[in-house]
DNA sequence: TATAATATTTAGACTAATCTAAAAAATAAT
DNA sequence: ATTATTTTTTAGATTAGTCTAAATATTATA
């Protein structure tokens, strides 16, 4: 079994290597962790003796079948705990993240598929990221994030990032919600901001907030 | 701030000290926490360097009262936990108390007073142990433990143990649940097994049994 | 291709929580 | 009042996770 740091460090491999499609350097995994590349090391050596990923000297790590198995599990009981504080015990999208890094470390199944039932069996997370089934199958749409699109663009916003709580006071206070249309009406050059329709109010955004609304195609 | 370990060993300290209302010593607590005597030396310094015990060598440890503050608000989420999870999840009685030793350790207070209003404010959880509120005031009933009443007690069942699943789920067979009215028909003075009348039905309860079920004076 | 810069790993040290074995204090028994 | 027994504390080790500083490997630059 893996510890509550070992689950964190998978996770964040998981999540770094885009669902285990590519490999994960030494130095992004500490910063991601905010911690040393010499923690990173030790650790990543303690994660491969345990097959959840494997590690190549000077040349990152990779997760495993096994490896994201468990990722995915920690990951869907994040999301569910997400959706419970919002859905049921009233938060707001923007104070839950924190609380659902504690609570995804809880180990009962049970709980989790009990919590899951209660919930009606969602779909997605309070900020539109897909909740894993009890298998860990995860339903992924394609998706861009919205500063690589230009005028003209017209689609749904998906999912938002969910680790930035006054990101995510801002993006509610403009409405940029999963579910919701979006348009760009226009781009700037110079620094990529962008003038976007929301429902029938106009914004402009910089290009530091477009990076992290994600869109359909 | 106190870490996990620190928390479960100050909870134990306070349910050995009857609420704080006498002393433990070294090896009543290794012996609750299955731990060693010089773990548990170990650990009353370093509790009573963050000053929520006191400590008097080859004398035994006393809470104080930030230390009771913390202990109950330690308790209270347990508790709340277990009501959340029959209540709400549907678990039964028997199957919460160890994932409850888990969720008691989640930091955010903004969770668990939601939760509180959530559940309602229960007063007591589903194993009629009353549930402390924010700020560690907790109301207790007069009770005594059923083995030691005799012949011809007639009262109400306040709370019984809640850690040990077989335990719980006889009481449940035989419905000795809070709330329930009890009698005591008949005590076998060799081996103070008793026979009891709960509802209209009647049973032969072992000291084992009798000594885990608080009942009204 | 040799050298400089960057990335990664190793070595050694620290804290928290635990253990076993030995020493010391308190209590019980003669 | 000694001696024996029990309880508690101390000493020294161990494991997980972290750190800094030094060594080594890789990549970039001249
Ligand atoms: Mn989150
Ligand atoms: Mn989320
Ligand atoms: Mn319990
Ligand atoms: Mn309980």
């Amino acid at each position: 079994m893996l510890s509550l740091t070992e689950e964190n460090y998978l996770k964040a491999i998981y999540h770094l290597s885009d669902g285990g499609t590519k490999s994960v350097l030494t130095n992004e995994l500490a910063e991601a962790m905010s911690t040393k590349a010499a923690s990173v090391t030790d650790m990543i050596k303690k994660l491969s003796v345990k097959e959840v990923i494997t590690y190549e000297k000077y040349y990152g790590v990779n997760v495993t079948t096994a490896g994201k198995t468990k990722a995915l599990h920690v990951i869907r009981k994040h999301r569910l705990w997400e959706t419970f504080l919002v859905q049921t015990l009233g938060f707001n999208w923007d104070e839950v993240h924190e609380v659902a890094e504690e609570l995804e470390h809880i180990h009962s199944i049970r709980l989790i598929d009990k919590l899951d039932e209660f919930l009606g069996f969602p779909k997605a997370d309070p900020h539109g990221d897909p909740i894993p089934d009890g298998k860990g199958k995860i339903s992924t749409r394609p998706q861009v994030s919205l500063d690589q699109l230009g005028e003209g663009y017209q689609g749904i916003i998906i999912a938002v990032k969910d680790s930035d709580s006054n990101l995510l006071k801002y993006l509610d206070k403009i409405g940029a919600k999963p579910g919701r249309k979006i348009k760009v009406a226009g781009k700037e050059e110079y620094d990529e901001s962008m003038e976007v329709h929301i429902g029938d109010k106009k914004f402009f955004i910089s290009k530091e907030v477009s990076k992290n609304i994600l869109v359909t195609q």
